[in-house]
DNA sequence: TATGACCAAGTGTGATCTCACTTTACGCTA
DNA sequence: TAGCGTAAAGTGAGATCACACTTGGTCATA
């Protein structure tokens, strides 16, 4: 039993500690949430009812809402006749569809961060983007799938938009499951690094135009990485 | 009862009729999505879990799970302390949030429509601008809402985006309650009728540029009407 | 040995119940 | 009459149970 936990992200699920003020629900949203986007689970792996009540300490009811809602953000399909959820498994055009959602709300949002960036905001960025390189120079990939998502979503949080900023988080949510397979393609620290180099000079010298350019191209090239990873036939 | 309910959404609200093979909560999600995009419900409006099953004939086990979904697709927001759910009153930095992103995605729909778009797609979509027009010049904003939504979806459609379609799908679930309100600004069908046959026109002659501007006029006119639905001041 | 039938374990679904909390309305008191 | 306090009704949250269904393995049979 614990030797098939430890090959999946069941072990990483710790029981959840139940605070006031906030329903189990949304905890346990928010901890498949981070598990889905960190790629903990992998494409096609089945997620239980149970098996998540049993690991996080509560009843299935707060689960099954959390499920529901995280199949509402495709971040869970149903399967087969069983219903059961899986991580979903993309396909090429999906991963296109998201690609291009992705070039035009990020690259918006990019351009739009650039009037309302502020020096301690500028600061945060810099850190994340030097975090990310040194996790990039060690091979560490955990490191650097966290401090490149900080790295974007703190960008784009200094657009201001809650809206435009839960449509791009859905989007990584739906390719987190795939990223940490695309980080081991050839050279793809290298590529990527050299994007969010260019993206955090652009941001210093409030170019909106090469911003968004450096944004659009970082996404072009994960994309192609994460193309890189999808079954050959299937 | 009768009379409170007469005005509000509660009556349009029918009994389940439970097909098999399909669940209790999906047909909840789809009747409550449906009526929140057609405007049922006024925003501010209480919806309330026993209230639902009571109208829908179910327990409250599915509608909770509908409701959380709807909540997700931000189609429904807690309230109080007593995390009651309301139909949203957008802000209008939101509102202004959803009409850039809007304007992104349902232009770049609209762009990538021409070049997939078939004759009997066409036809369906001049259909649907001519039942528009017919409702239009008839004041009739039931009519004139459904084609509406029925136009736009077509031309998106047509560009094979199920993704993309999904996220737009969910901008709609949220201006919903407020469009009802908006085709009451003057000018508003001479206005909104004009970006139509523009957009069916370019269509035709597979203009993609014409096809998006006239798409992203549509939007920007709708967004200032709908901004003149607002309370002046909250 | 290969194959088929059956049984057990596991799955999501939906109903029901209890609990803590909020809101509302009624009645008592000053 | 005005104000306050209490009780009742309504709210969502969470746990538990029964049910139908699928899946997996095992055992018996050919």
């Amino acid at each position: 039993m614990t030797d098939k936990l430890d090959t999946d992200g069941w072990s990483r699920l710790a029981p959840l500690v139940l605070r006031e003020g906030e329903t189990a629900q949304a905890q346990v949203y928010a901890r498949l949430h981070e598990a889905i986007v960190s790629g903990y689970f992998r494409p096609g792996e089945e997620i239980s009812l149970r098996r998540v009540a049993a690991a996080l300490g509560t009843s299935v009811t707060p689960v099954r809402e959390a499920l529901r809602q995280l199949e509402s953000d495709a971040g869970l399909t149903v399967w087969g006749g069983n219903r059961v959820l899986r991580v979903p498994i993309l396909s090429e055009a999906e991963l296109r569809d998201i690609r291009d959602i992705r070039i035009n709300l990020e690259g918006f949002a990019a351009a739009q961060a650039v009037d309302h960036i502020t020096a301690s905001q500028l600061r945060l960025i810099s850190n994340a983007c030097a975090l990310m390189r040194r996790a990039a120079d060690n091979r560490d990939a955990d490191l650097y799938l966290e401090s490149n998502w900080r790295f974007h979503k703190l960008i784009y949080q200094a657009a201001n938009r809650p809206v435009l900023m839960r449509v791009i988080e859905s989007m990584w949510l739906r390719v987190g499951p795939l990223i940490r397979l695309a980080v081991t393609a050839p050279f793809h620290f290298e590529r990527s690094m050299e994007s969010h180099d260019l993206a955090e000079q652009a941001l210093k010298e409030r170019d909106a135009a090469v911003l968004q350019a450096a944004i659009v191209k970082d996404i072009t090239d994960a994309a192609a990485d994460l193309n890189g990873t999808l079954p050959d036939d299937d």
